[in-house]
Formats: C-alpha cells, structure tokens, sequence
DNA sequence: ATCGGGCTTCCCATCGTGGGAAGGTCAAGG
DNA sequence: CCTTGACCTTCCCACGATGGGAAGCCCGAT
C-alpha cells in the first residue's frame, strides 16, 4: 500500500500521515527502492486509532500514550481509564467556559433591540472595565 | 503612560499590546523621542474592550469589526447583534461537539474496569473502523 | 515517448499567546 | 558623574494540528 492508498484505507489524508511520521506517533515507513512509503494493515489500524481518538478530542501527546498502552498488551486497563478521565475533565472544563460564554451573551443579546438604533447593551458591557 | 502602564491599567500584557498593534487592532501608538509607546486612556479602554471580548471567546476578526461599531456613533446594533448571534451560534457548536466527545468517553470509562486487567473498552472502541 | 496523477521534501500560513535574546533608556542612589 | 536595575525596543522562535503550494521525481497507461 502506498500512502494515498492507507490514507483511503484509514480516513487518515496523506499530508497527516507524513506528519504523524515526522512528530513519532506513526513508524517510520518502509520505503520503496524509488522512495515511496509502503503502509501495511497494521499502519492502517494505528491511523484508524489515531483518527477515531483525535475525533474524541485527545491531543497528540495523549494519543501517543493510548497507542503505547494498546500494544502492550499486558497493560493495566486503569491507566487507560486514568487518561480517559482526565481527558473528561478537561472536556468539563472546557465546555463550562464556552456555556458561561454563550450564557452571557445571550443574556446581552435579549436585552439589545437589534435594531437601527445605536443603543447596544453588547457594546456597553464589552467597554466596561 | 508608557506600555507597562497601559498592560497594568487594561490587564492586557505589554506583548499583546505590542501584537495588537502590529495586527491593526490597536492604532500605531505615539513614541517619545526615544522610541518608547505612550498611551492614554482611550487606548486603556479599547484594550480594555478587546480583553472583554477576548473574555467571551470572539476572534481577533470579529473583535476588529466589534470596535469599528463601537466607535461609530451612528452603528445600527442590529449589526452588533447579528455578530453576537453568529458567535453564539458557534458556541452551541462547539459546545455541543465537545459534549459528544464527553459523552462517548463517559460512556467508555463507565464500561472500563479500570483495574489490573488489560481488558479495556475504550483502546477496543478507539480500535474499531 | 509522453502525459496525468501520485509521490517526495521543504517552506509557509493559520490563531493567539508567550519565551527569550540583544540592545537602548530612564530614574534613583552612591 | 556613573552604576545599577527595571523597563523599553525589535526580532526570532515555539506551541498544536492542519493545510496549501512549489519543485521535482516516479509509475502506469496510451
């Protein structure tokens, strides 16, 4: 397989994939007399993880320890569970600022009239100290 | 007021001061013969102003149309709010992404024994096509 | 032999923030 | 008057993840 054809088979685009080679998360690639990557499954199963993990919002670095702990395959599952967790709080975290964000601005955006006036409590409570 | 001042009186550091000069956030600050930025209360209130909305999660690009309303007297706030509504609606969006996230990975930890034992729901979910 | 598409590396951009170096300036105290 | 320390200046680099694009090589089909 060469890289166009794993990143078909993994979802993952080629640019990605060369870039995940180049920061550790991926192996680096066997190549071709010519120079060409050549994936096998197995690439295509850790892009696969790397994709489905990024989709649940893991960073790099997390996703560089949950591809360590899935080949180890005598693992604790707490440790996953550990980094899941935390991933989980910081998701909690993060989701309370953007609702406290999106909670006061609506507030401001009920009490503006929306309309040619230039009366604009949005405004008003931006320039307070 | 030279820029440490400014940082002081706006809770905006000196080197976002200086960066949101140089991206026409703020207008080229006056120097003194040597060279240093000098600032008066007018600059303390638009950073003052772009901390704030900074504060409720709009980007420098909305925050550069926000002050261009702010100043003109004879804004329609329906402009402002139209903004408004748009970046509330982008933060419904994001909020609502990051709860799918936190949700599945809820679901994941909750099925997760999270002891010794290797077996492990969230690598086998993180696994799957 | 040629041509289109795919591969390679390398550099640049995003967005907002910050670190740090090298050098100039100011005010206070000896 | 000179030193010292705190402040200022510009300039370059970094983060994290992604993508655009250029220049050049390779492969398979016509």
């Amino acid at each position: 397989m060469n890289i166009g054809e794993a990143a078909k088979a993994s979802g993952v685009n080629a640019k990605m994939i060369r870039h995940y080679e180049s920061i550790g998360i991926m192996p680096k690639a066997n190549r071709t007399d010519s120079g060409y990557r050549v994936y096998a499954d197995t690439d295509v199963h850790i892009l696969t993880f790397v994709r489905r993990a990024r989709g649940l919002g893991f960073s790099m670095k997390e996703i560089k320890k949950l591809i360590g702990l899935w080949r180890n395959r005598s693992r604790a599952s707490g440790e996953v569970k550990t980094l899941a967790q935390a991933h989980i709080s910081a998701l909690d975290i993060k989701i309370k600022e953007l609702q406290a964000m999106r909670d006061t601005l609506k507030h401001l955006s009920r009490n503006c009239h929306g309309d040619n006036r230039p009366d604009c409590p949005i405004l008003e409570n931006l320039a307070e100290k």
